[in-house]
DNA sequence: CGGAATCCTATTTGATACTG
DNA sequence: CAGTATCAAATAGGATTCCG
């Protein structure tokens, strides 16, 4: 209450507040950012689509974890399933409200990867290492 | 290369065409939302500051993850590593240009997810199931 | 077609101990 | 303080098979 802390670089919003430990943003975080999380949700970011179009859309996915993170997502209120009771079987799945502002917060970050990522991977040189692998696990 | 697909949802700029299986952005996006990336990103975004400090911000990351994140991140141009060479040793990290770029894409993210979390997560109900884990790993 | 269940492996992650 | 090395455990991820 009396001293405060030395010296705060100014900037930063109230943002960095989050992302403690157990805190609720972190798992939101994590299954966002999880190895598919984003892909699918820029994918449904197209459109509504079905569980093929989506399997084609983020390349490499195997059925599980489609499955998996559309679950996730779905439970976080981001995707909305929509099953019809056909033969065959026809399952729409598309961004909920909450689900479309988080995309419009991805995008941008997605778009500029995308931009920059070349320029990035290729790392002419000049630099001591990039463990892409963990070189300590057997 | 005759018969055209059916309809195609306009919308979408074309940050979409990125991001697919071998692709450069596949690679520095995972490494950017991998456990713990965002994370130190973040940090880093209140300035330059020391090991230990980071540590700190990024709470429940082991030295390790901390280490290979950091090396990973510094790897891909967006964290800058300054070791000045006394005793006790001293090393300061902080974001390069193209990493304060990055950061700047991030924020947003990460403040709409820690605004949101709460009401996320807590899922009143009506939801079928919500796996944090995979069902199927005995 | 859209998935769920199962089995198995690879990668990731964490604890700990040790070093410059 | 700022790491690195090693080991073991947890999890993610994938292939396959079966069901509605």
């Amino acid at each position: 209450m009396s001293a405060t802390t030395s010296l705060q670089p100014p900037a930063l919003p109230a943002s960095v507040m989050v992302l403690q430990a157990g805190c609720p943003s972190r798992t939101v975080l994590d299954h966002v950012t999880s190895k598919w999380g984003v892909l699918i949700l820029v994918a449904l970011a197209r459109g509504p689509q079905r569980w093929s179009e989506l399997r084609r859309r983020a390349e490499g996915i195997s059925e599980k974890m489609l499955a998996q993170t559309l679950k996730t997502l779905e439970g976080d209120g981001f995707v909305h399933r929509d099953a019809q009771p056909v033969i065959p079987p026809r399952v729409d799945y598309s961004l909920t409200a909450l689900g479309q502002e988080l995309v419009q917060r991805l995008l941008p970050l997605v778009t500029w990867i995308g931009e920059h990522a070349d320029g990035i991977v290729q790392t002419p040189s000049t630099r001591p290492s990039r463990p892409d692998k963990d070189p300590g696990a057997a």
